[in-house]
DNA sequence: ACAAGAATGTAGCCAAGGCTTTAAAAATAC
DNA sequence: GTATTTTTAAAGCCTTGGCTACATTCTTGT
């Protein structure tokens, strides 16, 4: 069944398809702490470091390190002591962030994924969902629910 | 519209979304090369460096560190200047992880998105779909298929 | 007012996963 | 059979994102 050595039936593409992946990950944890930051302001707030951590299973200077990131790629603001805020940048990624959870997560409940499961694996999948499956997904949503 | 900080909506479950997602990324790389060397092994006859490395995208001493770590978690065996093959367990992930693969992209182009999207975007999605997700997946392709 | 507790900051360790550079070995061409 | 090219190996650097341990600063209760 082994073809012959000369032969490569590798798509083309397939290393820009990993190197996508890579970076989609590396915006992951930005838009996942941008997000948290984001709901904590809403329902408490304001976004305190410990809450952050807390709310993210992470150790407290892990958050602190996260929120030092984003200070840096200008999506948030802090001084010491008092919370996190968002710029506007980091309210607009936010708030895109959150939209696309959504989504993430009606399409697979739609598809018959169990809404506890669909939340688990929505923290992971959405950061890898394209702007065209997003819209593909939003399609067939608008489509289920003119059934 | 700021709430009062002392109720809190988040999701008891929420660290744990986070800590879910983490531990699937932590396997995504093992379970890519995997599939890779199986890949090659396929086509080729034999799963090498320098193929290994320029399909995955990357330089060849990052392609070696990730075999290393293949090796360490008994997942691929290989000795200096020749191929890398993979154990028992090693085939049967890289099986496992071909077959979800499939699935992913299935389920991306049923739902309307463009295969060349569904391709690229599931390389990075299939990490962390579920079992329980998979099978939602399976459910569905075969509902639709059975149209 | 101040002592105790809670929150935050800071330093430093570790593993993973990228990279470049240099060296050795193997394969190929002549 | 030797020289050149290709492949592999090895060393070492960098960033990210975890952690623990310790220090500092707020906040709160009395
Ligand atoms: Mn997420
Ligand atoms: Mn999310
Ligand atoms: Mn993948
Ligand atoms: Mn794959």
């Amino acid at each position: 069944m082994t073809k012959d050595p000369e032969d490569n039936d590798a798509p083309p593409n397939q290393p820009e398809r990993f190197q996508q992946a890579r970076a989609a990950q590396a915006m992951a944890i930005l838009e996942d702490y941008a997000e948290m930051i984001s709901d904590l302001i809403e329902e408490m707030g304001e976004a305190r470091i410990t809450d952050i951590a807390s709310r993210m299973g992470v150790t407290h200077p892990t958050a602190t390190k996260a929120v030092a990131r984003l200070k840096r790629e200008g999506l948030a603001v802090s001084r010491p002591y008092r919370g996190v805020f968002l710029t506007d940048e980091g309210a607009d990624l936010a708030e895109r962030v959150r939209a696309r959870h959504r989504t993430v997560v009606d399409l697979l409940v739609a598809v018959g994924v169990p809404p506890e499961t669909a939340e688990m694996d929505a923290e992971g999948l959405e950061h890898h969902v394209s702007e065209t499956t997003l819209k593909a997904f939003e399609r067939y949503l608008d489509a289920a629910a003119a059934k």
